[in-house]
DNA sequence: GTCCCGTTTGCACGCTCCTTGCGCGCCCAA
DNA sequence: TTGGGCGCGCAAGGAGCGTGCAAACGGGAC
């Protein structure tokens, strides 16, 4: 069973903000010793509460300018044309994230570009061509208020 | 001055795809030696490229249970209201992200919560009340195709 | 072609860090 | 009170990290 305690909290809270935190850090920061916060991050890490650890790259310094979120409608509902849609979405690695919704659109799309033209070539070239979909409306993002994956793990302490 | 080559590339896609890799599988994926992946990873971190290190925790394992977009309209355009707004938004850990957008809405948030209990709270008791906002519209994540925050690195060896 | 200089590389070494075995203390049930 | 199970810290062996150093590479100047 996964039960997640006080302890692995700390460690998991700590994880998210430095993936990189050695294991004594993460003992003077959980309270702990170093060799228990190892066991801890190991069975956390087997268990899949941890699912990995990425490096976060600078996009300005890559040279990705351009941030989308583009609505999509499909053709048709079959789950064929469903099927073939995910696979579409799962192909094309400009796609960051994508959701089926509830509301008009059938499903958003995040896409990260390095220019306008990259996002035209997506739309026009890539998207709209493709049997699975009818329509596309696609939004340009102008800032950046907060971007990160950080789960809000404090309410779990109270909760 | 930050200029990456095809080595750095190699590097920044395998750490952005496993951040705990050790220079010595680095220098394996990348084809050099380990302290020369720790030099360039150092050069990396230091110029910013790499922007930190972040562990992946599993929403399900931990009980956010509730992915929503949320649509906000100010009250006003003024550049007090927009700061108003950009310090609430920074202060509520259950919002992800958060981008002003070309289109009708002034702003779209990523919200993760719990249940809709939460997403209910987050709306009618932290946004809507407050004297920035005039209008709110959620819509709530019914599948999840893709959630990823990996650059694509792919599209630089061309271009 | 040749020389020179700056850059990048691989190797070696000292140091830190990781992980596993072990023994201890705590808690609960009998 | 006693016994078993669990979680802890400590210590040691082994792996990984980063710096110093010398060699190889590449590009200009002549």
């Amino acid at each position: 069973m996964t039960s997640v305690d006080a302890f692995d909290l700390k460690i998991l809270s700590a994880l998210q903000d430095d993936g990189r935190l050695t294991n004594q850090e993460l003992a003077e920061l959980a309270g702990l010793s170093a060799s228990q916060c190892s066991r801890r991050r190991m069975r956390l890490e087997e268990e899949r509460v941890i699912a990995g650890y990425h490096a976060d790259l600078s996009s300005e310094a890559l040279g990705f300018g351009v941030i989308a979120f583009i609505q999509v409608g499909l053709a048709t509902h079959s789950p064929d044309n469903s099927k073939r849609f995910r696979a579409l979405v799962g192909r094309i690695d400009e796609i960051q994230e994508a959701y089926s919704l509830t509301g008009d659109a059938d499903y958003v799309l995040k896409a990260v570009l390095r220019d306008l033209k990259g996002l035209s070539n997506l739309v026009n070239d890539v998207l709209m061509p493709h049997q699975s979909v009818a329509h596309v409306r696609s939004s340009i993002v102008l800032d950046r208020l907060k971007e990160s994956s950080r789960l809000p793990l404090k309410e779990l302490k109270a909760g």
